[in-house]
DNA sequence: TTTTCAATATGTAAATTTTACATATTGATG
DNA sequence: CATCAATATGTAAAATTTACATATTGAAAA
């Protein structure tokens, strides 16, 4: 995107803002754990959190969808702001350059970048991690499998899991991490890979279930070893309601 | 401040970023009322919340900071980053560069600006309204006494009351808003006036005495018409306490 | 001086919510 | 057919939240 008006032109010059950037911390449930989707830079063994600057012309929202479609391949994602990370000493920026010497010349960094951060819940099984042109790879994660990550996106992972944990007391979570039908139990496993604690079983379905926000189906998912669990699915319209209200949830 | 590197000044040319400022919405509490900070712009009768552009050099609360301290002359701030505001359409850029055209140069402005939002909770007595150099003017408003703000500033004034309200039920506030001693009705008032209902006195009394932040004083305040009401002051340590373990708070 | 007025101080019982806790069932496996 | 381990399920105690009314007091008015 160029300057239209080369007035303003001038006016940025004079006035050098810092480089817009957005990190995205992709949140998907698998095998009775929260992973989390990184990218590794090309030609290298570093990771971070998958990101990207802001253009000119989209809105966050916008720019964040686009990374997160584009690593993922979803469209309609849940997602929110959480924070935005603007210290002057962030990482270190020397650093960083040195390790990515061969993916970006170091005459692209700029002096420093402020970092909107977004985090999205995601379908692990409907996900197909895609790398960018500055990364060759693109993987899932668990929480803790966690490589060091460059720039301060291990910070920012941090920083994101609190809020989740904090927004998952007020609102219903799941609609966006687990499949069409689920298991109570695989239900709690999920809130618990989150909130990294044990839940009661018996208070849990009690809650859940008094929240309205699933129904309980007559079929049973089979082949598991030992009693086969019933599927549970989500009422849209209850879950919606639940999610706009704020209240009235707790786990 | 100035590019630096001449080879950073290229790829700023060639790949604009949005202009990023910041956006202060300063709560007070005088009269039984939440009170907000507001500015006029010079020559105008336009208002907007504080705010300015976030430099090259500084972090986002130094920048934060900068401008609460100039708009209220005091230092060590409660100031919290609450949102950033980036819609491709915040607001109508036209009409904002033709109310403010004796103010600003209409080639001044960007293409479009994002803007980190800020609250600060402050003691009204102890600040002294200082205008910045586009305005002539910097009062007090009621939130009940607002006037048409520019930009999307009714928009963020009222998202800040919105984390404000959802903050208080777990962190303590008033430290920040009441002067050093304070009747129990006084302090229950600014919670009425941020939260915009009414609360009971004695459930109010119990919480606040058991959550352990504020102590009684023997002294009461006199010159009341009627019964004098006892002054308390907050015990510093336990106050801090609370306000980081985030829990064990509700009213 | 006395009366009036209105804001302050204060406690208890009911309702609701949260927590703690154990066993029978069942489907696959061997 | 026996074993195993995960699932399904209810109740009682504890803690928290809510609802609610009256005596006290200092200033102001009579």
């Amino acid at each position: 995107m160029i300057v239209s008006n080369p007035e303003l032109l001038a006016i940025q010059n004079s006035e050098v803002v810092p480089q817009l950037t957005l990190d995205c911390v992709i949140f998907g449930f698998h095998a009775g754990q929260l992973k989390v989707l990184l990218v590794k830079w090309k030609g290298t063994n570093f990771w971070s959190l998958p990101g990207g600057v802001v253009r000119q012309s989209e809105s966050l929202n916008d720019a964040a969808t686009r990374i997160l479609t584009q690593r993922t391949g979803l469209v309609d994602i849940f997602l929110r702001q959480f924070h935005t990370f603007g210290d002057s000493n962030r990482y270190d920026k020397e650093s960083v350059s040195e390790k990515l010497a061969s993916v970006v010349p170091k005459h692209m960094w700029y002096d420093r970048a402020i970092s909107v951060g977004y985090y999205a819940l995601v379908n692990y099984a409907q996900v197909f991690p895609t790398p960018d042109e500055m990364s060759d790879s693109c993987e899932w994660r668990g929480l803790d499998e966690l490589p060091e990550l460059l720039f301060d996106h291990s910070e920012i992972l941090k920083t994101a899991l609190d809020y989740l944990r904090k927004e998952i007391a007020h609102q219903p979570v799941g609609l966006n991490l687990l499949p069409l039908k689920f298991t109570m139990p695989e239900m709690m496993r999920m809130y618990e890979a989150i909130l990294g604690r044990k839940i009661d079983p018996r208070n849990f379905q009690k809650k859940i279930l008094k929240s309205g926000i699933v129904i309980k189906s007559k079929e049973v998912k089979k082949g598991t070893a030992h009693r086969s669990p019933f599927f549970y699915y989500f009422d849209n319209k209850k879950y919606g309601e639940v999610l706009q209200s704020g209240s009235l949830f707790f786990i």
